[in-house]
Parts: structure tokens; C-alpha cells; sequence
RNA sequence: CGCGGGGUAGAGCAGUAGUAGCUCGCGAGGCCCAUAACCUCGAGGUCGCCGGUGCAAAUCCGGCCCCCGCAACCA
């Protein structure tokens, strides 16, 4: 069987998922469902990144040790599956033993391979921020944030890892592969930050100072620096490296993340797999950010929109949906409650679950209730066979917006295709092979819509399915091929016209 | 000269050379199968500004202004 893997980037597990991670996650089980739909045997992983010194004050702040404040937080992100109806079928939180045994083997390759040294490192700290500073975020040598604090100089002893090393391999390994980072205005955007040169970076911690990471192999009073930890659970997931036949036969995968992941995801994590020996990651794919109001979320505006919250209110599919669709390929996008509702309204309601709807009760009326005698020569089929053509190179893509504008379109010509036919009429006129014909058209066209919105809002897909009187998708064996085609809806079938799909908001 | 994105109808966006488009909202009409839904038509834009190249520019080139992120561990 055809192997694919999927991962999310790990959220730190410092708040509240938020929706921007929502709309990560939701992308890449898009992916994952559609890949599944084509017969691939799928691993998809996402998590929770554990470590650092955020987590560890934070911890502190709430009285918990570290241990237990990660647990409470994990749960929260596991929930999400649930909640955002994910078929992701690995959870990895990088306190897992597994996780933390394969970093310590992974900084061992990179050792092994000169890319680990010691070295003095001094950092300029604020108090005030409890971070270090680098001399660009500073303005007249204070910090911007608390200008009347004394930067304190803070010096240890760190392994570094010789990411310096890498810029030529990782330039020729860009060139060669021009598909690595999707969209393209990111893979330029990384090429440029390697051609500037790239500094060793710092890997370690003195563990006196910060002892809430993981263990530099053969030296305990150091600790790895989070990412380090963090970006190996790519790997460690799929169990290197004592599962072998696992990883060979996922790595390399594709990695979805946010634009401010790029550099770690692109450059830093591409330099120690190198260092490490291992193959590249497959792709890159970056999502951009999603503002509220068209401001950036933050916990001290006190705007932040929470994915739990939404779902609440609007449901599962109502989000996916809007995340999906109004967010921008590719580009940041905005959030709003009022232009939720519209997309809900206009597309969910009364687009799709009308047409439903509508198609159901003339069959109900006019045709006892059960799907008429199947037609050949459909309006549709053509049509749909182009959509899914479109869905599968934009998939490619990663382009979901335009994807579900294509099936919406579809979805349209349908609404026309009523008031043009005017089924009623036939009824009246006791036309019935016409009738009978038109119908057919709207059922199976909707039962392609069913398909085609699987990998999006799949709680929808099942309704539109049961309603026609057809089972759910059972993703193990779905012939997928088969179902594309047009005329898999038999005659006969008896509908089940059932609740309404998307019951119209704020009427009233 | 730090990096990147953006400035197109009231709002949100698509469109990378050849009659300016989509969704929502707004106005008029139609229909009655349907969730006051659906369908048709219409109003509304000097495509941020200035200059250049072209028969032709929202689209290419140069300059400028404005907005938003990022600036090496926050999706």
C-alpha cells in the first residue's frame, strides 16, 4: 500500500489552542482525508511541545510541577480531535520517553559529526521580558518593552550546533528541489535568509538555570534548548530509530506550519538532518496567520478567538468550513463573527443545505421517496468530472479556498438547473421521464458533492449521504475511483429526508 | 539601503498584458420545490500615487506613499 506522511508543527503548550493552530491542523487533515481517499495508508501526527523555559515558569506561576501542568495542557490539545473531528493517528508530546531517548541518539549523530561543540555564550537578558535580547530588538541598547531596566549580561557555557556548515548544502538542496516550501513567495523567502549566512546556534541550556529539558547525552548539568527537542519529534514519532521499517517506509514527509515556523522548519531542521545523516523532509507547506478584526491576536488585547468556543457555537463543520474557505491560500487572513455568520448563512445554509433540502422534498413529492431511474446523458456529469479534475491539482497545491469555491460553484449550477427545469411543472405537466431525469441529476450530483466535501467537512458529507440514503464513507474501503463516477447512485434507493443541514443564523 | 506580505466597487477577496471579476450587502423583478431560502437583471471601481516600456498595463520596469507581520525558540 502507498504510504503518506503528515504532521502539524507541536503547539506550545503555554494557552489555550488557539485557532490558528485550528486552522493548521485543520489543513493538514484536509490532506490527510484526501490522501486517504486515494489509497493511502496515512500517518499523521501532530502533539505538544513541552519544554523550555516558558513552560517551566508558567508551570511555576500555577503551582504544578511541570510534569502535571503539561498533562492538564495536553489534554486540552487532545480534545481538539474531537472537537475539530481530526483523524490524525499519532499524539506525540515530547515528554514521551520514546521522544526524549530519540533526541539524545539524534544530538549523539550530530556529535559524532562535529556539528556539536562548547563554547562561551553571552546573551543579553531583560528582566523585565525574562528574555535574551538580541542586539536588533534593541533600541539605544535597552529594550524597547522596559526601557528604565538594565539589560543584564548573562554568560554560560553552551553546545552550539555548526549550522553554519550547512548553508551551501542546504542552497544546492533548494535549487534542486523547487517544490520544497509551497507556497513559492516562502521558498524564496528562506533561500534569502540562508544566502545571508548563517550563525551557529545555541542547543543547550545550563541546567541549573532552566532544568525543565531534555538531557545532553553524557553531560547532566546541560539541557537542550526546546526547539532542538522539539523538531526531532518529526522523526521520533514514526519511532526512530529503533523502528526502522516504520520510519523507511513514512520519512520523508510533509510538514505543515505557520510563517513564523519557516526558518526552523526549512533551514534549521533540513541543516540536522543532514548533520544527522538522514533524508530531507519531503515539503513544506506554510499557512499564514489569522488576525481578529484585523488585528493580531493577543492575550493582552484580550482578542483572541478560541477554536473550542467556536465549535460550540456554530459547530464542527461551520468552522472547518470558514477556516478552510475565507482564510486565504496561502495568505493571512482575517477573522470576524459577522462574516463568519455571512459564510455560514450564504454558503452552509442557504447554498448547500437548501439544495438538499429542496431536492429531497421533490423527490419525496414527486418520486415516492425513492431515487428515479438513472440518466446518462447528465448536465452534470461532465461538470463533475471537470471539479474533480480542479480538486486534484489544486490538492496539490494546498489551495482549499479555491478548491471549495470550485465545488460551491457546482453547487450553484444546481440551484439554476432547478428554477430552469422547474420540476413542479413537469409534475403538474405529468412529464415524468423529464422530472424523473432532472431529479436523478440533483440526487447524484449531490452525492458527489458528498464526496468531494469529505475531506472538509466531513460531518456534512455523512448527513448529505445518510439523507440520500446512502451509508456513511467508511474510509477503509471506499472506492474512491469508482464513486467518482457518474451513475454510482443506484434508482430505488429509498431517501431519508432527515433535520435541516445548516439552520439559517439570526433570522429574526 | 534588514526580510516578507499587502493597498482592486460599501465590506471581504480573486485576477500577473488584450472587453475589470467573485462572495456578502444594496435596488428591481421572477418563482413557489425549499431554511424569508432559490433564479434573473441592475446600481456601484480613474485597480495606492508619479513616471517609463508596449499597439495595449491592475498586470512589466523605476521611484514614492501608506498598512500589516517577522527580525533567529509564540500557529
Amino acid at each position: 500500500m502507498k504510504k503518506f506522511y503528515i504532521t502539524t508543527t507541536l503547539p506550545y503548550v503555554n494557552a489555550d489552542p488557539h485557532i490558528g493552530f485550528a486552522l493548521e491542523v485543520i489543513q493538514a487533515d484536509v490532506i490527510a482525508r484526501y490522501k486517504t481517499l486515494q489509497g493511502f495508508e496515512i500517518f499523521f501526527n501532530t502533539g505538544t511541545d513541552e519544554h523550555g523555559t516558558k513552560i517551566y515558569e508558567k508551570a511555576k506561576e500555577s503551582k504544578l510541577p511541570p510534569e502535571k501542568y503539561c498533562d492538564e495542557y495536553a489534554e486540552r490539545f487532545k480534545k481538539l480531535k474531537e472537537k475539530l473531528n481530526l483523524t490524525y493517528n499519532n499524539f506525540i508530546r515530547t515528554t514521551d520517553d520514546h521522544h526524549i531517548k530519540a533526541v539524545q541518539k539524534f544530538w549523539k549523530k550530530c556529535q559524532e559529526n562535529g556539528d556539536i561543540y562548547k563554547r562561551n555564550y553571552k546573551a543579553k537578558y531583560c528582566v523585565g521580558c525574562e528574555m535574551e535580547k538580541t542586539d536588533s530588538e534593541l533600541e539605544n541598547g535597552r529594550c524597547p518593552l522596559h526601557p528604565n531596566r538594565k539589560l543584564e549580561i548573562i554568560e554560560e557555557e553552551n553546545y552550539f550546533f555548526r549550522f553554519s556548515k550547512y548553508q551551501k548544502p542546504l542552497l544546492d538542496f533548494y535549487k534542486k528541489h523547487p517544490d520544497f516550501v509551497i507556497p513559492k513567495h516562502r521558498y524564496n523567502e528562506v533561500i534569502k535568509f540562508v544566502e545571508k549566512g548563517l550563525k551557529d546556534f545555541s542547543a543547550s541550556r545550563l541546567k541549573e538555570k532552566m532544568p525543565w529539558g531534555i538531557e545532553v547525552p553524557d553531560d547532566p548539568d546541560h539541557v537542550m534548548y526546546v526547539w532542538f527537542d522539539a523538531l526531532i519529534n518529526y522523526i521520533s514519532c514514526l519511532g526512530w530509530p529503533d523502528n526502522k521499517k516504520k520510519f523507511n517506509n513514512f520519512w520523508p514527509g510533509v510538514q505543515v506550519a505557520g510563517k513564523d515556523n519557516l526558518r526552523q522548519q526549512a533551514a534549521m531542521w533540513q541543516a540536522m538532518l543532514l548533520s544527522a545523516g538522514l533524508p530531507h523532509s519531503k515539503q513544506i507547506f506554510i499557512h499564514g496567520f489569522i488576525t481578529a478584526d484585523g488585528q493580531k491576536m493577543s492575550k493582552s488585547v484580550g482578542n483572541v478567538i478560541n477554536a473550542s468556543d467556536l465549535v460550540k457555537k456554530y459547530g464542527t463543520d461551520a468552522t472547518r468550513y470558514f477556516l478552510l474557505r475565507e482564510i486565504p491560500d496561502y495568505e493571512d487572513g482575517d477573522f470576524t463573527y459577522k462574516r463568519f455568520e455571512e459564510r455560514y448563512n450564504s454558503d452552509l445554509a442557504n447554498d448547500l443545505g437548501n439544495l438538499l433540502n429542496r431536492t429531497l422534498t421533490m423527490i419525496e413529492k414527486y418520486c415516492d421517496g425513492k431515487i428515479p431511474k438513472s440518466t446518462k446523458d447528465s448536465e452534470f456529469s461532465k461538470q463533475c468530472e471537470e471539479t474533480w479534475k480542479k480538486i486534484d491539482e489544486l490538492m496539490k497545491v494546498y489551495k482549499f479556498s479555491q478548491i471549495l469555491e470550485e465545488v460551491f460553484r457546482l453547487l450553484s449550477k444546481a440551484n439554476q438547473y432547478i428554477d430552469e427545469k422547474k420540476p413542479w411543472e413537469l409534475a403538474k405537466e405529468n412529464e415524468k421521464e423529464e422530472l424523473e431525469k432532472v431529479l436523478y441529476n440533483l440526487a447524484e450530483t449531490l452525492r458527489q458533492f458528498g464526496i468531494m466535501l469529505y475531506p472538509f467537512i466531513p460531518n456534512t458529507s455523512d448527513k448529505t449521504r445518510e439523507q440520500l440514503g446512502l451509508s456513511e464513507i467508511d474510509i477503509k474501503d471506499f472506492d474512491f475511483e469508482k464513486e467518482k463516477n457518474w451513475g454510482e447512485l443506484k434508482s430505488g434507493i429509498e431517501i431519508k429526508k432527515g433535520k435541516t443541514l445548516f439552520p439559517r443564523l439570526g433570522n429574526q
